[in-house]
Parts: C-alpha cells; sequence; structure tokens
DNA sequence: TCCTTGCGTCAATCCTGTTGACATAAGGCG
DNA sequence: CGCCTTATGTCAACAGGATTGACGCAAGGA
C-alpha cells in the first residue's frame, strides 16, 4: 500500500513546481480552493494542480478524501471556538455559541456537510458541552433539566448549520433552481386547490433564506420563559459561570 | 436532446429484460438500493441495472440525478404525510406534522441525509407547504410572520430529522460506541476543569438520547407565545390578513 | 561517497454522469 | 388489418472522478 501518512516527515522534497507539501499547506489549499471556486472545485485532480503536485501525491499525507475532509473539518471547529468566552448573559452567551457554530460550518460548507454527522469527543467539544450546560445551569435550571436542554440546544443548532451548510455545498446551478422555485413554481398555483400558499405569494421569497437566527430566537425565547429564576441581575451565588 | 420528461406515458414499451419502467418504480428501486446498500449505491448505472435496462433509459424519465434526487425527497414527504388532516388545533396539527416527517424519514434514513435539505418543487411538497402555512395562518399570524415561521418550524423539523436519519443509518457498532461515550469520556473529566459537567455527571446519559420532541415542543411554545390571538375558536373575519 | 528510503510522478484501472445516434415496437389512424 | 409516426429502450463514446502499483529521483545519514 502506498498510502502511509506518517505523523512526522524530516525529508521534504519539493514538487516539480518547486512546492515543498505539507499537511498543513495542503489543507490551507483545500480551503481556499473552496472558497474562490465553491465547493465543487475540490477534487483530488484540482488540488494536486493548485498545490502543482501530481494528484496521486496527497495519497503520501491522507488515506483518501474522507480523511482530508475531516482534517479539513479539524481545522474548522478549532477556528470556530477559539477564543470564546461567555459573559453574565446565558441567553447572550448561547446564542453568540450558536452563530460561531454556524459562521464555522458555513465558512466551509462543503466539509461541514460531510463531517456535520459526527461526533468528536475531542477537546473543542467536551468544552463547548461544558460552557454550554454551564451557561445554563447559570440559568437557574436543575441539573437534569440544563442537560435535556442544552442537548436540544446543541442539536437544534448543529442540524440547522448543517442544513445551511449542505445547501451551500450545492453546485451553484442547483443552489440558484431551488432558490428560483419559491418565485416560479410556487407562484403559478392554482388558488383554489392551495388558497393558503396563494394568501402568502407575496412573502414566498423568504422561504429561500435561511431560518437560522429566527429558530435560534424562537428557541431562546422558550428557555428563557422556561427559566425558573425569571429576574437574575445578581448573577453570582458563589461560583459564577 | 434527448432528454425530455413527459408527463403521461401511453406508450409503453418493455425493457430487454421485460420490465415496464414508470418513474414510481425507478423511485421505488432506487429507495430500495439506497436502504439496502448505503447512498453511495445510488448511481444511474447501478440503478440501471438493478431494474434491468440501460443507464441512460432513465434519461426518459429525469433531465439528471438531481431530478432523481428530488423525485425520491418528494415521494418520502408524499409517504409520510399521506391521510394527514388536521383538525381545529394548530398546535397539534404542527405537533403531528412533525412526527410524520420524522417518522417518514427514519423509515428511509440513508436517503434522508441528501434528501432534507432540497426544495423538491414538487406535488407533495408543495402540499406540505400549504397545510403547514394554513395552520399558521388559522393561528392568526400575518402572511409574512406565518411564511416566516413556517419556513423556520419546518427547516427545524427537517433539520432534527435529518440528524436522527443519519445516525440511525450508522452501522450498529458506531452507534453504540456515541451512546456509550457519555457514560466513558465524560464521567472521567477532572472536575476543576469542568465543574458544569461534572454537577451533571448523573444526567449526561440523556445526551445519547434524540432531543426531536423536546425541540418540537419548545418551538411550538415559543410559537404559541408569539401567536397574535390566543382564543380564537371563530377563525372566519373571511379575507383574514 | 554511497546507500537507503521518502516521496513525487506516471500510467493504468475502474468508477461516475451524460449524450447523440440508432433501432424497435406501440398504438393511432386509415 | 396494416402502415407510419414516434416514444422510448439500447449502444457506444466521452470527459472527468478516485485510487493504486511501479518507477525513479534526490535528500540525508553513515
Amino acid at each position: 500500500m502506498p498510502t502511509r501518512v506518517p505523523q512526522e516527515r524530516r525529508r521534504r522534497r519539493p514538487t516539480r513546481a518547486g512546492v515543498l507539501l505539507s499537511e498543513d499547506l495542503i489543507v490551507e489549499t483545500a480551503l481556499r480552493l473552496i472558497g474562490e471556486h465553491g465547493p465543487e472545485a475540490l477534487s483530488v485532480r484540482r488540488l494536486g494542480t493548485a498545490l502543482g503536485c501530481d494528484p496521486s501525491a496527497l495519497y503520501r499525507y491522507f488515506h483518501g478524501t474522507d480523511d482530508l475532509v475531516l482534517a479539513i473539518a479539524d481545522r474548522i471547529i478549532g477556528d470556530a471556538m477559539a477564543g470564546f468566552v461567555p459573559g453574565d448573559d446565558w441567553v447572550a452567551g448561547l446564542r453568540e455559541m450558536a452563530l460561531r457554530v454556524r459562521a464555522g460550518y458555513l465558512a466551509h460548507p462543503r466539509a461541514a456537510a460531510f463531517a456535520s454527522y459526527r461526533v468528536t469527543r475531542r477537546e473543542n467539544e467536551i468544552r463547548a458541552v461544558e460552557t454550554g450546560i454551564a451557561l445554563l445551569l447559570s440559568a437557574g435550571f436543575a441539573p437534569a433539566d440544563a442537560t435535556r436542554l442544552y442537548l436540544t440546544f446543541i442539536d437544534t443548532v448543529l442540524s440547522h448549520a448543517a442544513m445551511d451548510a449542505a445547501f451551500q455545498a450545492l453546485p451553484r446551478q442547483q443552489r440558484d433552481a431551488d432558490h428560483q422555485a419559491w418565485q416560479d413554481v410556487y407562484q403559478r398555483l392554482d388558488p383554489a386547490s392551495y388558497p393558503a400558499l396563494t394568501g402568502v405569494r407575496q412573502e414566498l421569497h423568504t422561504m429561500g433564506n435561511s431560518s437560522f437566527e429566527e429558530a435560534v430566537e424562537l428557541l431562546l425565547e422558550a428557555l428563557a420563559g422556561r427559566a425558573p429564576a425569571r429576574r437574575a441581575p445578581e448573577p453570582d451565588p458563589h461560583s459564577s459561570n
């Protein structure tokens, strides 16, 4: 098997084009490719061309496309959560968490769409769970409620973000077609068969947008409504979190 | 262009293997293929083999792979919503809609992964949108609000259902491992570094469950809280706006 | 200086979707 | 009943995808 992927490299040999390959360089180039030419531009052949090396050279660094995508996803998670420190307001804290996760996913949709199905169990994820549950505990929820509600919160955020990312990862043609559908197909419906849709015809263009923020706001509203301590401007029953 | 996809077929001609092709048969075979051998098993060539016809024959029925995918997604929606007639209670109606969609996705876990974020533009989807928006209009929401909130509702339902389906589609080994993680990794954390997680240690087993119902309930709670007319059993000031 | 070996390159294999040309039979119509 | 149109299944070909085994260059230790 020619695919070995060692952990450290000592002997570096430039490609014919004079580039020194490395795992970091490959991941960065892949992200640049996706950013510049859309998610569908990422293929082993194109990546090889962009790097100035033979496509098969990448198999010295990654076992296959999956491995490469996971490496990219790993980097995205790290970047998204970097430097996040929640403040006193638990609602604001959860909101920023949600937006950060989504921004990280949307920045690299194809990788996110692929990786959102998996659970990492790594340090970044554990820290995020700690942060989120701490926020809900600080809101006054009992441990059982805080745990269950955190699960609901993060699942909503992750699944919505994954959905947005998956949509972004579609080829531009299909994305535009899906978007256009709300102004084409849905505008020409028979009013007798579809009275409700006819009544909101003017508003259907919003169906092409993302509902992420609204979903998060509705969820936070419901959480705030369920929180046992409605007023807590004194956020310090000893260990503040 | 050989791809024309007429709406009705009069002349049916059996394939060399003696099969009478039809859009329904193709979609059903595709779902069976995906269910048996995973989403990556769906290719035009394999589908042709499974149907006993030349791969290119499928282009008489679908404009391309994307069109086929949309047809599959729409079939799942149609099966899920078949026979659903909402009653008076709009909250109950949305709840049942959510549960139906989820059940439909869980019935085809591997297809759900790529079908959940598409706009099918087909009849079953249109009918579902009509039903949902009618429910929100009956709750007293203005057209713009009803449209936006329906989008939020259905996106939450779809993305959560897709996530559940993706988890179901994992091999049992991996599923069990994810479940077990909450009782392994997360039980052995350093209390000083992870005080919140340590405090809810007893409850973490619930993290392996689905949060679908809770997410829907929270969303419905928030919607009920925003509904303009709390009590409106008289729903007919004719042209509601 | 030489020998090992990491690793970039090449060529080949087997997939994929898609399409233009072709053939054949279904079914309307005389 | 038979012909003719044409819908539709088949075939062959093309472009581009992932992946891999063989090859050979050159980096670096000895």
